[in-house]
DNA sequence: GATGAATGAGTCTTCATTCAT
DNA sequence: AATGAATGAAGACTCATTCAT
């Protein structure tokens, strides 16, 4: 059966990228992405150096894979969880939490997404601000859609409405990752969401989220 | 006089630290920190290579010293207004006016703290995270200050609060450091604030900032 | 028929060695024998990189088999052309021609042997320099015959006049694959004669350069 | 004296620049060009590795600039000396005795230049074919009013005839090098001298190469 | 015999830092 | 104090070669 051979080695190569990039996560969380050598990476994903050029272009590109595979795979899981919902307040809260999640997983994917990543959010634009776009673009649809139905106050620009919610969002995984010993992240999603929804005033009116 | 001689001293060094400091902005916000050549800060700063170490311990002290330096003068000037002030939530109107002031006028200066500062917050950490907590520090004061005073929900923890205050304030500053032709940073005060303190939630309620 | 079928796969083995063969010679004139990859010449022999080790023994082997084979098959041919000639001034003008024909046919092969062979003449020397011999041989032995026979001068070592005479040669080889639109090569081959011949003296006295 | 200070630091770099292209001259003569390593040129020169940097953009200029130096040398020394001659026959012999007696006296750089020289005379077109050219100019001038006033035979293409001197020359000088035990280079001057004035033809005999 | 994925030794070059002047 | 030439450690990447399939 050559067709299940060819199938099979599609897969090896896959597994082995899997593995690769999972050691890079692992040594640039480690070690940070400068300090990081290749052949760290080679050593930790058990392969020889020559064997990541096989796989990944160079160093960036072995930084730019790790943002951009696991974004691909969150925006998906993200769309088809808010398929299924209406309401944009509801669209917006699973949204926080599918990020918090995401990211609560994994703490050293988390550190290379926000610390090791940001070292030069340009290389981001260059390559693959396409993904992060991406995101951002299904937050500003969902809070534009929110000020349409009146579930958002529509005195405030779209833009500063998504940088604030994404900002929010970020800086709490951000600290989160300072934490000596962090504990579940997302722990914080109730608060936050109410944070983002009714803001820091006392809530003399009745509380309208969940 | 001697003692003015001295002083005279004190202060030409001070100017050259200055300007070596400059350079070293200039630099980094242009070709990032770890591209950036100590060389090419030597020539923009108009000093010989040796030079930098006679004021600076290395590279990563020069980055270190940016940040505290601004960062100084910063808390100095937070601490100066806000003692004038009583209201919890005009303290946190203008602590959030001030850090949009500061680095709206300088951009290569906001560059160098949002993004090549953040290459290693860990980085950070080790070396004067002591600056940015007692920022961190004012602003957990002030939110505390104001759940006390019943101007803040009561309900969320501080820490959270205190994150998603300068998240807010630090993603809307990173946006626009990526915006192509960046107007008036400050021009989003009034919005963010209201944002802060009301959210997402519509204002059906009167509002009350201002 | 086991024979045939054996000859088949002794023809068939001889043709895929002289399709690398000739593979290398395309991708060695074009890029160089340095910057030149095995991989190339897989490619363009269209075999796998492992097979190439199947006939050869390495990059710099298969230098040498295309210096190798090319001079083989010239001096096969030079001794065929000999034979049936009598006096040493014919001998040499129908070497001459026969040099220029055999490169001036294949630019590509000529630029290798000319230019990619020569970055080592000490590596020549190790394997093959027999090969280069042998022609050195003949061209000697043309000459020592031509000054027996009072063809020509007497008075001239009979090495320098073999290097005289293929340095000659070898030297116009290189310079018509430096002009930028070659054209045939044959064509100086009365003109070079001549000089080899008479020398640059003014043809008619008889001139005893001081 | 500032002045002379300035000027001794001048000579400091000339002296260091000419150590390091003699060590490199050394390693590229013992192991060829691509076998040597930076590294070994560094240490022959008595420099760091680093240092090299300082002086050439890297290993291909430090070859160049051999071949670049000796020659631009070598074409004025020629300039010098054909400038007192007036007959086109003595300045060709004292070019070629020039040409002898330069290489004749550094085995080494001879070496460089017949061989390591040639790995690519693309290479040596696109940086500095310019100097050989220079020299290949001077020749072709002594050939042409040679011709103009019958010193030299005018039936041959200045062309060729320049390629002929100088590829006898050449040839000579690269079969020298390979002799185990070498001898003085100039001594073959003067029969080289008649090989290219008289050619192979017996002397007294008007000879007319059928 | 043929394949081509994997190997890993090998090297040019960069650049933060030092120190003799 | 200032200089800037010199240092040399460090590392990403290449590619000839091998060998399991």
């Amino acid at each position: 059966m050559p067709e299940s051979q060819a199938a099979r080695q599609l897969t090896a190569r896959a597994l082995k990228r899997e593995r690769i990039l999972r050691a890079a996560v692992e040594v640039f969380a480690c070690k940070g992405y400068f300090a990081a050598r290749m052949t760290d990476v080679a050593k930790a994903a058990g392969v020889a150096d020559g064997t990541l050029y096989l796989y990944f272009d160079g160093k960036e590109h072995l930084l730019l894979s790790i943002f951009d595979d696991v974004l691909s795979r969150f925006i998906n899981r993200v769309e088809g969880e808010l398929a299924a919902l209406e309401r944009p307040r509801d669209k917006l809260r699973v949204m926080v939490r599918l990020h918090l999640e995401t990211l609560g997983r994994d703490r050293q994917l988390a550190h290379v997404l926000q610390i090791e990543t940001r070292h030069s959010r340009r290389f981001m634009s260059l390559f693959s601000k396409g993904r992060l776009d991406e995101y951002l673009e299904i937050l500003r649809g969902i809070i534009g859609e929110g000020q349409q139905s009146g579930d958002f106050r529509g005195d405030i620009s779209i833009g500063l409405a998504t940088n604030f919610v994404f900002g929010a969002v970020d800086e709490l995984i951000t600290s989160w990752l300072l934490e000596e010993e962090p504990g579940d992240l997302v722990r914080y999603h109730k608060q936050l969401v109410t944070l983002l929804f009714e803001g820091l005033a006392p809530c003399d009116d009745g509380d309208r989220s969940t």
